[in-house]
DNA sequence: ACATTGACCTGAGAGC
DNA sequence: TGCTCTCAGGTCAATG
């Protein structure tokens, strides 16, 4: 779940309320999350400092440490953040607990093992070791960056927009919303793309990912044509009066409309 | 060298 | 009702 969007909201989420007080104490309840790094240490290092900022690139969220190190921190598929006064209120499977000089606590919560933290001198220098691709939500991207990411891409369009390495932050459900929008079945070779539909696409990624991040990605709030609403087997389409299919796209469950998305 | 598939993990929901 | 099976999602190793 936690895609690009979802991300944006959690760090904004941070930077709203867990920013500029002392971490008085980390509790790592799980320390099979952490990558490179022992929770001894984790704990050294974090421990009387504070987080003075928080960013994003593609999936992963930073969080500037008052020391000038970095936390670096993956949601998997099922993480997420609370801010709670209350230390007897922390969400099921919290792997990590931040508890700040004023009592409040920051838990990262985490059900699945999938997700991962760790801690790094330099954010950039991460994100080129883990070969992340460009983040759609800044300067970096353009149309002439995206030209060149579908041209070096053999692959079906949605292999594409979901591979980290080339665009960093489109998961599962908005490459759907994505190529829903834009009017392109999932399947299609990254080759075959018209210049058109480059056009629609560029244009697609950018609208879906704002829109979602308006929303504070709850399904409730998104438009009603969008397929996030209407992500079932043999739903109506809510653009056209096709019928929305299932099926799989490298290797991953993919919803689309059978009339207005048509494979070419 | 690239693209695709399967394993990882766990709980919700479907199906019997 | 209660058990078992399937599926969800992101990434990486293994396979094509």
């Amino acid at each position: 779940m936690p895609e690009l969007p979802d991300v944006e909201v959690f760090k904004e989420y941070l930077n709203s309320t867990g920013l500029h007080q002392k971490i008085d104490n980390l509790k790592v309840t799980s320390e099979y999350i952490l990558e490179g790094i022992t929770a001894r240490t984790l704990k050294r290092h974090v421990e009387n400092e504070e987080f003075e900022s928080a960013r994003r690139h593609g999936k992963y969220m930073f969080v500037e440490l008052s020391s000038d190190e970095w936390l670096v921190l993956h949601f998997g598929m099922t993480g997420f953040l609370k801010y709670t006064k209350d230390g007897d209120n922390l969400p099921e499977h919290s792997r990590l607990v931040f508890k700040f000089k004023n009592g409040y606590h920051l838990a990262y919560s985490l059900q699945r093992k999938l997700g991962m933290v760790g801690l790094v001198d330099d954010m950039s220098e991460f994100i080129a070791e883990q070969k992340l691709g460009v983040d759609p939500l800044t300067d970096e991207w353009t149309k002439s960056e995206f030209d060149e990411i579908i041209d070096s891409s053999r692959g079906s369009i949605k292999a594409a927009l979901t591979n980290q390495s080339a665009i960093a932050g489109i998961g599962n459900i908005y490459s759907d919303e994505i190529l829903f929008r834009a009017g392109i079945h999932p399947r299609t070779k990254a080759g075959r793309l018209t210049a058109d539909d480059r056009r629609k696409l560029f244009k697609s990624i950018d609208e879906v990912l704002n829109t979602a991040i308006d929303c504070r990605v709850d399904k409730e709030n998104f438009p009603r044509t969008y397929l996030i609403r209407h992500r079932e087997k043999n739903a109506n389409c809510p653009k056209c009066d096709g019928k929305i299919e299932k099926i799989k796209v490298s290797g991953r469950s993919t919803y689309f409309c059978n009339k207005h998305q048509k494979q070419r």
